[in-house]
DNA sequence: AAAAATCACGAAAACGGTTTCGTGTTGATA
DNA sequence: TATCAACACGAAACCGTTTTCGTGATTTTT
């Protein structure tokens, strides 16, 4: 009952002819004369005749496979990245594996040596947080210096020399704390995450920045840095009840659903009160009650510019050692947490 | 500057000995001198020799990988799903390819085809809403007749023989429903999808038959059916605002957030007056104002049984032709959308 | 000292393709 | 009729491993 896949041998063998023969005939070789040719693809076609990818990544030393690794993947920015690499990669003809590092070092390292050995073609990752504090890179320099293109995307380094895709997050925040400014807002409170995240850092200079061009004198009160694992919503609410703040501005979207949570508990109302505008413009932003402004990162785009980028590398012939940095715009997406 | 990839040709030439004896020294093998192996094992390390794993694969005809494909990945429930195979699968050696169906029919075909050439050992996947309205499986007849292993999760079907795991979802809209009848409520709304899912059917038949236990009269214009792509509130709008129900159960999280938000609208108040429960438990239902109370899923644990039910197979010699379905309990999560 | 056993290694086939380079057969040309 | 293309096909190498089998050299046994 187990149809045994069918190979070139078979073929050949069935048909009586060589296997060089039979691979010719299926690529419609001009070598070969008519009649051989039709025998073969008909007899091919007969049997459902499908090339073996394994074979052929083998002979080629090209798999077709781009090999992604995030730091999570229940996480809505992502999975919308993951969205775009794959529509971008399946239009190629590429198929996409996903590797989790869960934010950690080591499950990156080792996530990266098992694909590095001939199963992908080419990387596109997100930095875990704990490469991002470890600041350990050499995972991703031997994989360069093999060949292997990469991608890094969103949280990226400069110590690796590479293509890269994000978003402006200097400008993101700037943008995000210029509106709250031009609501006449000036106590606003920063709800942001460790140094150690490239894009936390960025975030936190568009905030000063955008304070600094409406002459409004920084306040290191007035900023929380939270672990950005396992939330403690206390410490928000403690926070916020002792600075009372006229606007939030939250470098993700979980501390900002958690402040408007606070807020409101407090019997403040938003946007009245206070204003409130979050970071990734997820599910949570949109359903949120009242729904929150945010900055849309733009992902899945994100996504689809890494996979063309990688697969530019992956299939341009010259290896030319010009990386580019690809910035994406940020956009604000304005709901009902901030006035229009 | 970039750094070949060493093979065992490359070790054998430098050492002067053949490419077996290599082999064999890499693997500790009895037939090699202490003598060459420490010299081969040593400069394998100096120059961080891995093995090609396409060769391998090759010569095995075992990949160590496993293809997942999912309707959708920008879904909290395929999400956890997901994390739940990778869990098992890194842990057991394989990588997992995850293709999207995007819930079309040609999709999941192309995907499925492509990756049964060889690209891996067996599929995770769930049906695409495609391929459950077109009710065509002959992709997945063959992939199963070719003798790959095949596993089924959440969105199934009968019609092919294979291992599957589900939750009990009968057993799951019952206790829903009970829940809500143990509260008092009679007129209990049903917000549900096209009964072309096998999922919704299910659930359907568990809110009858919670009815019935508590001799309610099933009554069919409690029941909104709704396409479950681009979804519209205005409809369950107007369909609450009809029936002016007590209670709402809903067969997916986002019916059941847009449930809530009319009923707060129309000035209501969840769950004094109307009490609501919903399917999958999200990040919506964890954070919505009042949380929802929901039926979980427990899709980590779901993808977790399916790739070791896959893995097994794989791994196992004798290709037994009895399959199992594993039903994993559903959890009724009591949160403030209903009374405690 | 001859026979047998052990040791340490290499040759070669195999996995399933692609591709280069022959080569025997035809038909056309001189 | 001898020469030469063109034609249609096959042999073999190759991609990077693993693994079986064979073999020359040494050591052990009788």
């Amino acid at each position: 009952m187990l149809k045994h896949k069918i190979t070139l041998k078979h073929i050949a063998k069935e048909l009586d002819v060589s296997i060089s023969t039979v691979s010719k005939a299926l690529k419609n070789s001009e070598e070969i004369s008519r009649d051989t040719k039709e025998k073969v693809q008909a007899f091919a076609k007969l049997y459902n005749y499908k090339p073996n990818n394994i074979a052929i990544s083998l002979k080629n030393k090209r798999t077709k496979n781009i090999g992604v690794i995030i730091p999570d993947i229940v996480h809505h920015f992502f999975t919308t990245v993951v969205r775009g690499i794959e529509n971008h990669a399946n239009a190629k003809g590429y198929n996409v594996i996903v590797c989790l590092s869960d934010e950690s070092f080591d499950k990156e390292v080792i996530n990266m040596e098992m694909l590095a050995n001939g199963s992908i073609d080419g990387f596109i990752m997100s930095l875990s947080a704990g490469t991002e504090k470890k600041k350990d890179f050499n995972h991703l320099k031997e994989v360069t210096e093999q060949g292997i293109p990469l991608v890094l995307f969103d949280r990226v380094t400069d110590e690796i020399k590479c293509d890269k895709v994000i978003i402006d997050d200097v400008q993101a925040a700037y943008i995000a704390t210029k509106k709250l400014l031009e609501e006449g807002r000036r106590k606003i409170a920063l709800l942001t995450t460790d140094n150690f995240f490239s894009v936390s850092r960025n975030r936190n200079k568009g905030y000063e920045k955008a304070l600094k061009d409406f002459g409004v004198p920084l306040d290191e009160s007035l900023i929380l840095r939270l672990p950005f694992m396992d939330i403690d919503e206390t410490k928000i609410s403690q926070f916020l009840n002792a600075i009372e703040p006229d606007a939030i501005l939250s470098v993700n979207e979980i501390f900002g659903i958690y402040g408007m949570r606070v807020i409101q508990r407090k019997g403040l109302r938003v946007p009245e009160d206070i204003s409130i505008i979050g970071f990734t413009d997820g599910l949570l932003a949109k359903h949120a009650n009242p729904s929150l402004t945010s900055v849309a990162q733009h992902g899945e785009k994100m996504g689809e510019v890494a996979a063309r980028m990688l697969i530019d590398r992956v299939e341009s012939e010259d290896d030319e050692v010009t990386y580019s940095t690809k910035i994406l715009e940020p956009t604000l997406i304005e709901r009902d947490s901030t006035i229009n």
